[in-house]
DNA sequence: GTTTGTTTACCTATCAGTAGGTAGACAAAC
DNA sequence: GTTTGTCTACCTACTGATAGGTAAACAAAC
């Protein structure tokens, strides 16, 4: 892997689990095995940084939304979506890097806000479309809502049976 | 109000807007019209201030919560309890601290990150009594990870309408 | 095929600014 | 005269960022 995907890789890590503050460009470069100044040669302000992570996370994201879509029912692509923001919290035991992102928005730059937004936009696209012929079901950023809350709820209680009881609700709701 | 409690104050919302990472004691400082020395009198540490922040912030909520527990129906103590966080997220134009604090629960000193659990505890408590006698309603972890979610969506992109569809979403699933 | 110029990807060293935290002086209140 | 609250003055550690340099890779010119 490149240095440049290793540095984004290790600042996904460090976002997701202290927020924005918490990422430093010498703690990264310990991290990637070279010095602070390098990792600002790739990423020249910490901002360009922080736009492409979410940029990169929001990409990763939506290459592994691409099988949920191939789904046959509006029920089982709606299972699919869960589940890539199961893995999230369950395999790389952290929170969506949007939804710390977004619970901190009010306080980063501009560039990188409007990145996680433009993140959640396409996220209530998608549901949009992967829910067109649904006879029931809630509306798309009431489903991200309920799913970004959840693991938030699951990561302080530090238990999953939270985000497990918001997807039987989603799914239950949806035909 | 004491300077005990203008500090408190300061470092709520500052830590409501930009998380943990985004106090400092020369801003709360600046904010209340001290010196920084003069903080570290009242809060010695910053994870005393952050547990005092915390703690304040629950006492303030479950006062409010009160009122709302008076109302008759399961439906109406529910609509005062989502009343409160849309209290927080459009008076006071920020998501609810336990919000923030939550998603950074991870990289947070333990003592805060514990008063955040407490916290939402508390809530589950209280709406385990609240909804006691619904003939219908979602489980009190999914109703408060719904709101927390729909704060921050709505803190992202700026608009509370995906909060008003949560809130009405939960109150139509209550009875 | 060797010289020349350019780019890539790093380095060391340093900057001004800010972080949390402390010691000790001081004045007012009790 | 002791407690309370604030101050000045300082510390060490770390922040994002910049300057200047270097070794290797590559391509074009001769």
């Amino acid at each position: 892997m490149s240095m440049h995907d290793k540095i984004l890789e290790a600042a996904e890590a460090r976002l997701r689990s202290g927020g924005y503050g918490a990422v430093s460009f010498r703690d990264l470069a310990s991290d990637v095995g070279v010095k602070s100044a390098s990792v600002h040669y790739h990423f020249p302000r910490k901002e360009d940084l922080g736009v492409a992570v979410v940029t990169a996370y929001t990409e990763k994201v939506f290459e592994a939304l691409g099988m949920a879509m191939q789904a046959r029912t509006p029920r089982d692509r709606l299972a699919g979506y869960i589940g890539v923001f199961r893995h999230a919290l369950v395999e790389e035991d952290a929170i969506c890097l949007c939804a710390m992102l977004g619970a901190e928005a009010r306080g980063l730059p501009h560039q990188v806000a409007e990145a996680v937004r433009v993140f959640f936009q396409a996220n209530i696209d998608w549901l949009d479309e992967a829910l067109a012929n649904a006879s029931r079901k809630p509306k798309s950023a009431e489903i991200i809502a309920a799913l970004e809350g959840a693991m938030l709820l699951a990561n302080t209680m530090d238990s999953i049976a939270v985000f497990e009881d918001v997807a039987d609700g989603l799914l239950s709701r949806t035909e």
